[in-house]
RNA sequence: GCCCGGGUGGCGGAAUUGGUAGACGCAGCAGACUCAAAAUCUGCCGCCUUCACAGGUGUAUCGGUUCGAUUCCGAUCCCGGGCACCA
């Protein structure tokens, strides 16, 4: 017998001697009820306290093991803390970390928290509490949480965004981008140096990208001011800055984010919002376009993932054309240039668009449409990107007079503008083909401009048609061919005259960098003359300066700018009063991990040469293009710039589903007075009618249909004698149903004594329940056993919503063990699902099963020594198998359910072997830890084993094929695809064997009807088909 | 609007490569134990017809491919996520 329970566990003198093991465990007898049911209140707080005692879950950077980095997506430490939601994918990780240590990896599991945000920041402006400090009770109160569960995490190692030994780094980062240039000529980003030298060496020509940079020699170069060159340096910098438009709130006198912006006015107060350029700083991403692709192929992300990010990065062939603009002479504005991926379609443009942003609008509108172009633009400055590519249904444009000709026939060809084309996109301009494209073909229907049919029969009049498989008609020399082959004839012939060229595109644009806000890390850059220039690597970290006020800067700058004493710099200049975006710290951070509290570099090149790319990442698919490709172009810079070896982060990536929450809802119903006059419409204002009445599930069923109709609702009621308004003609009854708190709510039944108790409106509120029992106000329970039943819905968890479930709660009722089995026993962790706490009862009663198959309460440790039989090494084997390899592919649901059948089983065969139970101990380690180390303990201590040894690094046992092996097999037999008996057969049964036998079988002669079978399937090893 | 994902019993889900639809669990029903309750144990449990045997039907809807479709193809409907300053 043992007795740990009782052993008052100091982690220091652990170790007992087996002969004190022998001692304590004869003791136990006489407290027997105690210490034989499974406390797991005592076991998990007991282990979890070993663990961090003995220093258990310490990663070493130096081992003989291979290395395994699984990774979660760290939290942003939010004021609600975690809800059950959050450790999905943390409990998945969690248990794939622990499979891998049992497998033999020295594995990293780090945490961490993305602490710099605008949540904070706009916590700070309503309350006036400092990001620093809520943010610290916040990562606080996540520690605790987290801790609550049981992860195997290296605490050591936790980095924090906002911390400044953290943010040195990201800065520093930063000072490498911003010195940084892309060399297109071997696809590597470079120190800006070698750019200067080039320049120095043969001037711009090697290096020029588009028409819009500035292409000099090299003396021009040379007797360039200082300005000039920094000027042109910033257009090749991988960090740089330039102008860019923001959705600036007059009112507010701030920066908004878009999500802050609803048709046009702030979320907040309903101001006018509209753009504004601003000097900004961005990350030239556009540059690392085709890698990010082409490193796609090199990760294991799902296909869904990688279409995501391809669709982001958008990248499409076509070409660029000029169109020559009517009465205009050559020279500067002489051309639009439009961007099409459809070249072929030439012929059939009958308009073009250009984006109201161009430059081009104010020099070709025509006087008199000066008027009409100039209201239009006033409209579109109001629009966000996100409702001027939304809304196609509204068709808005306006003509400019301009006209421009076709380049191959001369054309005349009317220029509009339209906030469909977009400036930032391709040349911000478009030839319009309404036969081929809807939106064109829209456009043109509504402003009556006359359609050109360039594919034949492929059109129909009724809507455009984007095949390429039509032969071109009205198309000059285009004519007869089919489309996807006069792509190119046209971009040749487009070369050959000089009017355009092949084009490829991305629709990816270069990345905001900069915020307006207090609550990020600060850019380490001064700026001297209109210059901006780094801070010397010394001066990092530049830190956060404390504020009491967050308000915004003068003309929408951040706070910053508020702050004089610090904005102007030691040796003169003027600080960037941006700071960095959310993504800046969550770019890098899988890096630091691995070298935490290095202070000299941001990782040790030979640690990041041992951990590498992370193994697994899991997290959300909200992060699905955002942070993961500017994290991935982080790490390709960070490659090419000789910090890491490797220039993909992540080698494998699994999305976690959302838990949804699982609503309840109350019908209430409400009695008004029919307002006759003002003062009665204020008495019905003031519930001057009679108490709410809440009715119960069936009734809201059936009252629901009648919702409209006061006079029968009310006969509806009768029965229930109900003390209600007796005048039918003057009152109104609403039925409303609102969301009432789960936690007063067992399943769907309502606990009326709690919801009673839980406000003062609930106290005098009248119940009508399921079987039509009725409890006035201020009753709790009724005579006979009725009950209130809640409505359900299943909708997002937040706080409006009454529908949060606090991980803390469950775990003090069920346990840490249960609470990760049942998060992962939910369903596949890809996939969102509501919560339901009824439903965890089963997973608690299996771990109790589970326990009792080594512990009886009544009599103690009932494990023994005897040799395993045939079927229950077949279970046991079964099972390894079935949980290695739901394990390895993420299956966790699965994997629970796995156990459930193999306890079911053992119980079953009355089985308390050793030889069985110890294998299934370790393979429920990663799920359960607390339970699986405690019960080691005792089947250590049962077998007299002096060490305790923890079984966090015990061995994965191998599955033996031997004792799986079967030699013959029950088959489903079916009748033309229909199940109608099964057979037993032997596995090596031939097709004509299985033929004879079935002809021979009574049930499938009664389906024969005496014909002869036309055909039967015989698949081995899965089922027989007989085709009549 | 565009991109991505998902629709299977009362509920969460299973069916890994086209081969017995509903494993496992919750809820429910019946029984055992108990003075009683809780806990525990046993059995039943998609829907329809049937005392039963058995039969029909069934994986959002419609259609197709196949000996065989939850799985593959086409169309439609509904729900969730993302769309560049929420993180």
């Amino acid at each position: 017998m043992f007795s740990i329970v009782d052993q008052r566990i100091n982690c220091r003198s652990y170790e007992l001697t087996t002969a004190h093991r022998i001692k304590c465990s004869k003791q136990s007898g006489i407290k027997r009820t105690e210490i034989m049911e499974y406390d797991f209140r005592h076991i998990e707080k007991k282990w979890q306290q070993f663990w961090r005692d003995s220093g258990a879950y310490k990663v070493s950077n130096d081992s003989g093991k291979p290395k395994f980095y699984v990774l979660d997506m760290f939290p942003y430490p939010s004021g609600a803390g975690l809800h059950v939601g959050h450790p999905l994918g943390y409990i998945a990780s969690d248990i794939y970390s622990r499979f891998k240590r049992l497998n033999g990896y020295n594995v990293l599991h780090p945490m961490g928290f993305d602490s710099f945000g605008l949540p904070a920041e706009q916590y700070a402006i309503e309350t006036g509490q400092h990001p620093a400090v809520t943010t610290e009770k916040n990562i606080h109160r996540y520690h605790e949480q987290l801790d609550n569960i049981g992860f195997c995490y290296d605490w050591s190692r936790e980095v924090r965004t906002s911390d400044p030994g953290y943010y040195k780094w990201t800065q520093y980062i930063f000072l490498q981008l911003f010195n940084s240039w892309y060399n297109r000529h071997n696809d590597r980003t470079e120190n800006i140096q070698t750019l200067v030298d080039i320049f120095e060496r043969e001037g711009s020509q090697l290096v020029v990208r588009g028409p819009r940079d500035t292409i000099f020699s090299a003396e021009d170069w040379r007797s360039y001011h200082e300005v000039q060159q920094q000027e042109i340096l910033m257009q090749y910098r991988v960090a740089y800055s330039a102008f860019g438009e923001v959705n600036w709130c007059e009112a507010l006198g701030t920066v908004l984010a878009n999500d802050e912006v609803v048709n046009g006015v702030s979320e907040r107060g309903g101001h006018l919002v509209v753009k504004k350029k601003m000097r900004q700083w961005y990350l030239r991403i556009t540059e690392y376009a085709d890698r990010l692709l082409q490193g796609l192929e090199r990760v294991d992300y799902s296909d869904a993932m990688k279409e995501m990010q391809r669709n982001w990065i958008g990248k499409s062939q076509g070409a660029e054309i000029d169109f020559k603009i009517n009465g205009e002479t050559a020279g500067e504005h002489g051309f639009i240039k439009v961007y099409t991926t459809r070249p072929d379609t030439i012929f059939g443009v009958d308009f073009m668009v250009i984006a109201p942003e161009h430059e081009l609008v104010k020099f070709i509108t025509t006087p008199a449409q000066k008027n009409e172009i100039e209201k239009y633009l006033g409209y579109v400055k109001s629009r966000s990107e996100r409702e001027r590519m939304a809304e196609v249904k509204q068709i808005t444009g306006a003509f400019t007079g301009a006209y421009v000709s076709n380049p191959f026939d001369g054309r005349a060809i009317p220029v509009w503008i339209s906030e469909y084309v977009l400036a930032g996109y391709g040349t911000g301009a478009i030839m319009a083909v309404p036969c081929g494209d809807q939106r064109d073909f829209s456009f043109a229907k509504h402003f009556n401009i006359p359609i050109t049919n360039i594919i034949g029969n492929f059109y129909n009049g009724e809507e455009a048609n984007p095949t390429k498989d039509a032969t071109l008609q009205n198309s000059g020399f285009l004519d007869g061919i089919v489309m996807r082959e006069a792509i190119d004839i046209v971009i040749n012939k487009l070369e050959e005259q000089g009017i355009g060229k092949r084009q490829i595109n991305y629709r990816m644009r270069d990345a905001g960098f900069s915020r307006q806000r207090y609550w990020g890390e600060p850019f380490p850059i001064v700026y001297k003359g209109g210059v901006a220039y780094a801070l010397d690597e010394k001066e990092l970290p530049l830190e956060l300066p404390y504020l009491d006020t967050y308000g915004p800067g003068p003309e929408g700058e951040g706070p910053l700018a508020n702050v004089l004493d610090w904005e102007i710099a030691p040796g003169g200049g003027r600080r960037e009063t941006n700071t960095m975006p959310g993504y800046a710290g969550s770019s890098w951070y899988f890096l630091r991990y691995m070298d935490p509290h290095n202070q000299t570099e941001l990782v040790d090149r030979k640690v990041a040469d041992y951990w590498g790319q992370v193994d697994l990442y899991i997290g959300g698919t909200e992060h699905a293009v955002g942070h993961l490709l500017y994290s991935r172009m982080w790490t390709k810079a960070l490659y090419d710039l000789g910090f890491i070896g490797f220039d993909e982060p992540y080698k494998k990536l699994v999305n976690q589903g959302m838990i949804q929450g699982s609503s309840r809802l109350l019908y209430r119903l409400n009695f008004r007075q029919n307002a006759v006059d003002a003062d009665q419409e204020q008495q019905a204002k003031q519930g001057a009618g009679s108490n709410p009445v809440y009715v119960s599930h069936s009734h809201y069923k059936a009252l629901i249909n009648i919702k409209d109709k006061t006079s029968e609702i009310l006969e509806y009621l009768r029965p229930f004698n109900l003390e209600l308004p007796s005048n039918t003609g003057e009152i109104t009854v609403d039925l409303n149903p609102i969301h009432v708190d789960v936690a007063l709510v067992d399943g769907v039944e309502l606990d009326i004594p709690a919801f009673r108790q839980s406000k003062p409106e609930y106290e005098s509120a009248i119940l009508v329940l399921e079987e039509g029992q009725v409890l006035l106000p201020g009753k709790s329970l009724p005579e006979a056993a009725d009950r209130y039943i809640c409505g359900a819905e299943t909708e997002k968890m937040s706080k409006s919503k009454y529908n949060v479930v606090n991980p803390d709660e469950i775990v003090n009722r069920y346990g840490a063990d249960t609470f990760r089995m049942y998060e992962m026993f939910l369903g596949p962790v890809e996939q969102s699902k509501p919560w339901d706490t009824k439903g965890i009862e089963g997973v608690h009663r299996f771990l109790r099963k589970f326990w009792k198959l080594f512990i009886d309460e009544q009599k103690g440790l009932v494990l023994t020594n005897d040799a395993a039989t045939p079927a229950e090494l077949k279970v046991l084997h079964k099972t390894i198998k079935k949980i290695a390899d739901d394990t390895e592919r993420f299956s966790f649901n699965t994997a629970v359910s796995a156990f459930m059948v193999c306890v079911n089983e053992l119980n079953d065969l009355r089985c308390h072997k050793v030889e069985v139970l110890e294998p299934l101990l370790i393979l429920l380690t990663p799920y359960a830890p607390h339970i699986s180390e405690e019960l080691y303990y005792a089947l250590n201590a049962f077998r007299g084993i002096g060490d305790q040894r923890s079984i966090l690094d015990a061995a994965f046992p191998p599955v033996e094929e031997k004792y799986l092996v079967e030699s013959s097999k029950e088959y489903p037999v079916s009748v033309n695809g229909k199940v109608r008996t099964n057979l037993t057969l032997s596995l090596d049964a031939s097709q004509q064997e299985v033929e004879e036998l079935i002809t021979a079988n009574e049930t499938i002669q009664k389906w024969l009807e005496g014909r002869a079978p036309k055909k039967v399937i015989y698949v081995k090893n899965k089922m027989i088909n007989v085709v009549i």
